[in-house]
DNA sequence: GATTAGCACTCTACCCGTGAGAGTGCTAAT
DNA sequence: ATTAGCACTCTCACGGGTAGAGTGCTAATC
């Protein structure tokens, strides 16, 4: 329902905005992109697309900020996606390539790339499996009645957990037990490694504990995330009153992240753009969340181990650059993840 | 050099700005804690406490602050300290029992119940020791070329590691390769895994892997540390005014959380209180900082693993309850890396 | 000599009115 | 359909004026 011009003007109107954080006004438009009307023009204009719900004024006599709408039509329809720079590509590439192999590093490397490109905060969960296997397991003695349990899993995760033993054993007779249950359940997943064969009883006891650490993995991996660039959501203006940040810190500490951000919900492919309150869990949560944007990506194959990748900001937020890197960092992390353990 | 009458001012007065925020008055002070003698006295007083440092005026006609060399007798001479309440300690110590051995759970829900007990944000850091070493370790092969190296290090820490392999190998040729390896280096430290004695192409790779695995672990140990609560110290009053605010986020980004916190330099035993620009590497920092405090104390065996705890919060701090609170739980965290890792 | 009542003084926080400036909506002319 | 011109509205920054809180000082009291 909009004209060509428009269009161009909306769009005008959101790039000033979101560069600004300042209501844009006719002239300053006009001016700055050209239009190549009048103001007057412009301001009938703004008018028309207030009245359709694309724009609004935060009181009379004031220039026009775009609304939730105004955002999503332009995501939609008028912002043109541009790719990553390739030497922008280059170096976050090497800055993976320079860490070792460990997730957790990524993890925290993929944040904090995301936040810094971004300008805002960044939360990247582990990659997670729906259903995770068995790769290797090993028991190391730590004394008589203890030993530690190593838990190897598809896609490179470690699990550990110290076992209290139910009879004393040496590292020798250990090593005899996790060869055997090596044997039998490599590659098996938490289901499968419920089904338990003739055991004895120390046997019984190490796939107890395995079987309760899988199902843990399965089902909360997304709850460990890393968050980072918060200082860069909390500079802008948008949460320059106290309490604005404070809704938001709230809303934002560890324990809330996964509630926060549906990462569950993601469609599967590609960057997922969530505009204000678009979003049931964000709406019924403190003001200043419902002036906030989620740009949101999960990673990795989609059959195998999968994570997330979102940045947070305000609704006034570079959305061309901000789609661009988390869309240039999923795939990365894709690849990363495929290369590294493409163990099944 | 203070009157006893002096000392217990100077205790109320600081009392009354902890709880309350706001300048203590005369009149106040003498109503609510029953000094028993007229406001009037109380101001001359207070007039001395000010002339000798322990006080100041925000502006003439306003109540009386505690200055840093206040807080410092106080924290020093008149606050006696509290133990933690023993339901409190048993609730903590249940929360900590109900957790696998997974050390970094540990230090999360450390951080988590300092940032709560206290009202401020909490820094701790993973136990570290300060030379590691090998307890067992582990190839895994995930393909021809690749495998994953599993590294058991004392105190149960993990690490892993995907290698390259010079030459394709089985499992059962990675079997032989670790079992000797383990035979040769179980108990060596980074130094002694480094003395090669005779070894094959694939042994040399493996060990040059752990052994820069071990020596990123000597060095690098108290830069991983987990924060809490940041939230709490925002809300505070201190930092309603938002660029104070961001002076903090910057000073506590994870990147900067070891430089500000000097975990370095604790004196080893017992609870530390760094009052103000007390500390060189805050003084250099924001405007803010220089009006927080900061208790902290190393937990663990002095020989073998240890690691930091430290609560953060503005100057006005309740210092008896916090310091008892990092007191307890350096106690718990020494008491249960000991239990679950005791292996040498 | 220490303590205290009384009082003048000071400083802040808040309210309110005012004026400048920015930007609009409307109307009439092009 | 576009635009120039103008009146109108709203915010923001500034300044004065007042109420209240709390002090310092002085003189009286124990």
């Amino acid at each position: 329902m909009l004209t060509e011009r428009q269009s161009r003007i909306l769009e005008f109107v959101i790039r000033d905005y979101v560069e600004s954080a300042v209501p844009a006004a006719s002239q300053a438009i006009g001016r700055k992109y050209r239009v190549g009307v009048s103001p007057a023009t412009i301001r009938s204009e703004m008018a028309e697309l207030e009245a359709q719900g694309y724009l609004r004024q935060p009181h009379t006599s004031a220039g026009r900020v775009p609304t939730e709408q105004g955002y999503r039509f332009y995501v939609g329809w008028l912002m043109q996606e541009e790719e990553l720079p390739w030497e922008m590509q280059q170096t976050i590439r090497h800055q993976f390539h320079q860490l070792g192999s460990e997730q957790e590093s990524w993890v925290h490397l993929a944040a904090s790339v995301l936040a810094k490109s971004a300008q805002n905060a960044a939360v990247v969960t582990k990659p997670h499996s729906s259903s995770c296997q068995i790769k290797h397991l090993e028991l190391v003695s730590l004394h008589d009645h203890t030993a530690l349990l190593v838990l190897v899993l598809d896609q490179g995760r470690l699990k550990q957990e110290v076992l209290t033993l139910a009879e004393p054993s040496t590292q020798d007779e250990l090593s005899v037990v996790a060869g055997r249950l090596n044997r039998l359940f490599a590659g098996s997943n938490a289901r499968e490694a419920a089904a338990t064969p003739e055991l004895t009883l120390l046997e019984r006891q190490v796939m107890e504990a395995v079987e309760a650490i899988m199902r843990a993995v399965d089902d909360g991996g997304f709850d460990e995330a890393c968050l980072e660039g918060l200082r860069h959501v909390l500079s802008q203006p948008e949460f320059s009153s106290s309490d604005r940040a404070l809704d938001l810190l709230e809303l934002l500490d560890e324990r809330n992240l996964a509630r926060t951000i549906p990462f569950r919900a993601l469609a599967g492919e590609g960057v997922t753009v969530i505009i204000g309150a678009d979003n049931p869990r964000l709406a019924q949560a403190g003001e200043a969340i419902r002036e906030c944007s989620v740009v949101v990506s999960s990673y990795g194959a989609s059959g195998g181990a999968s994570g997330a990748l979102a940045v947070l900001g305000p609704m006034r937020m570079r959305y061309s650059h901000t789609i661009s890197t988390v869309r240039y960092l999923a795939t990365l992390m894709g690849e990363l993840l495929a290369e590294n353990y493409t163990g099944e």
